[in-house]
DNA sequence: CTGAAAGCGCTTACAG
DNA sequence: CTGAAAGCGCTTACAG
């Protein structure tokens, strides 16, 4: 079932049925003869086609380095479902541990001549990666979720992570803790700023700052948390960057047997669902992953429409949820 | 860059590009020529162009209820890596609650041209999705993961789910388990499977079984643990169905102070990271999610290359791993 | 081995 | 308002 076949059913050249397929202009009758056939026929015109008349494959693509993160599925789902009501397919990229392959994938894609792509999460931050986004794809829109590249095509919707941890410092202090760790557990952008958040708090606060690094996992978390328990008795509270982490310092507590939050307190990071399996319930700060992927795709369909009114990048506040291994007050 | 600048750029037609583009046959003096102009030139044929001429439009789609599911994004991530590999983009649909929404994605893939459709999990066997494949893809490979349907372009790979829980339910009986109960907490076929063999594990033993349900959630956990530890207070091993539900009972059962594994031992099923985050770590049946998604793109391939040898459906056993939630023997 | 030409299914100036 | 025609960038019989 092609647009001539349509034509010829009508009565009318394929051009006229592309208007009306379009909303071009056309008469009142002729416009509901075609449509009639179109309806009876269950017409679809082929989006391949399409792309290659327009030049636009109403495809995008969401680069994330690995959907099985619960972080980046939980973009992506909105995402998904944003570009798809305003009629967007979206291809999904894994792109695994090293940045640079996204430069394979972005050579694909402009090959499949995606209309825009996301980024999540603040690992492409890189010189390579703006390298590629200028070869290969200089003039479709290209939005990140917790980051922004200095491109002219690139846009961004990030969480103000500094101000959440900062809020989550100044919580644990009001509740009378003094000796506050912080365990953080990569090198992204988005690190820089939880820390920056930490120390602000810290210095605010008068107190001393206590600064971990670890691996970014249950046995990272565990691992971190005997050993500033060994070294420091004293600490009472941690703070960590990322939920999994926590929540492997939430089971050493447990399994040493330390009280929390009496003893120690903890607040976990992105308020994923790790939350609430872990146990006792971990508090995190709420970076808004849910918000933040859609306001990514609505600025996306805006710049897609060439609507106008899109702001480079949008900062979004952080929130502070708080279950049991955080003290009342 | 297209193709009529390289052939310009050669002395050679068009055709002659294609050609050696996709390995036609082409004197070894004119390849070289021109793939040193191919290679200088970093041409990259439109693949648009190249699914309007060829009908294959290189992607596929995974249809999926929601990707926030860790089990969907860990099925859907080996797909999509292993058809990157192969040259194939994936397409991803997030279907929401209802499988009539598979309709309107389906429809629209079809316009899409798609090569090959996953279906992952098995919410999707129902009579309207059959319905909408055979209307809309009645041509289109079609792969489900565990579960199949009976439709001729229909493929699946599945895990013997009722074995996984009946060695699991056998592992707690020879650890002495008499009063062993399941829960249950969806209405898919791979539900009944599950509990198809805690039932023959039951009757091969000999015990009552005790059959309940709930809602898929920690709070579903939560809430049928603590019904069945006030009606039935002598049970003494719980097997979920699933990982998240087995988390809430968990909860419950460390909140009530009731010893684990000494007094209740609990089992889930998915062996997910909830089984590592969970407190004490949780015991589950494997049923083997990453070797499920490979053989499914893998089979896949296969169609798509029209290679035969494509089995119907492929059936994986499932294994059991044990934590600290299970007594040891 | 190579090229001219038709075709894939649309859109969009350009005339009328 | 409507249609004939060119064009989007490829592939593939068909001749030679």
């Amino acid at each position: 079932m092609t647009i001539y076949d349509i034509a010829r059913e009508a009565g009318v050249s394929i051009a006229t049925v592309s208007r009306v397929l379009n909303g071009g202009a056309v008469s009142d009758a002729t416009r509901r003869k075609v449509q009639e056939i179109l309806e009876r026929c269950d017409y679809q015109p082929s989006q391949v086609a399409q792309g290659l008349a327009t030049r636009q494959s109403k495809n995008v693509a969401i680069m994330t380095v690995d959907i099985r993160d619960v972080h980046h599925a939980a973009i992506a789902y909105v995402i998904e479902r944003t570009m798809a009501a305003a009629g967007y397919g979206s291809i999904l990229c894994n792109l695994g541990g090293e940045p640079s392959s996204a430069g394979e994938y972005l050579r694909a894609l402009s090959a499949q001549q995606v209309d825009g792509v996301f980024f999540i999460g603040s690992i492409f931050v890189t010189p390579v990666c703006q390298d590629y986004i200028t070869r290969y794809i200089p003039d479709t829109p290209v939005m990140f979720t917790n980051a922004v590249l200095p491109v002219k095509n690139a846009y961004g919707v990030l969480a103000d992570e500094a101000q959440g941890i900062y809020d989550a410092v100044m919580r644990l202090y009001r509740a009378g803790r003094r000796q506050i760790a912080i365990v953080t557990d990569s090198e992204t952008s988005s690190e820089h700023n939880k820390l920056e958040g930490y120390l602000r708090a810290t210095s605010d606060c008068d107190i001393e700052p206590m600064c971990f690094h670890t691996e970014r996992s249950m046995q990272g978390g565990q691992i971190i948390t005997n050993r500033i328990l060994h070294d420091y008795p004293g600490v009472d509270a941690i703070q960590y960057t990322e939920d999994i982490t926590a929540a492997g310092g939430v089971h050493t507590l447990q399994q040493l047997g330390v009280a929390i939050p009496d003893r120690v307190a903890v607040i976990g990071c992105n308020n994923s669902i790790y939350c609430t399996v872990c146990y006792p319930q971990l508090s995190s700060v709420d970076n808004r992953l849910h918000e933040t992927g859609r306001r990514a795709a609505e600025q996306m369909i805006r710049l897609l429409n060439r609507e106008g009114g899109v702001e480079r990048t949008i900062c979004l506040s952080c929130g502070l949820i708080l279950r049991d291994t955080t003290p009342a007050m």
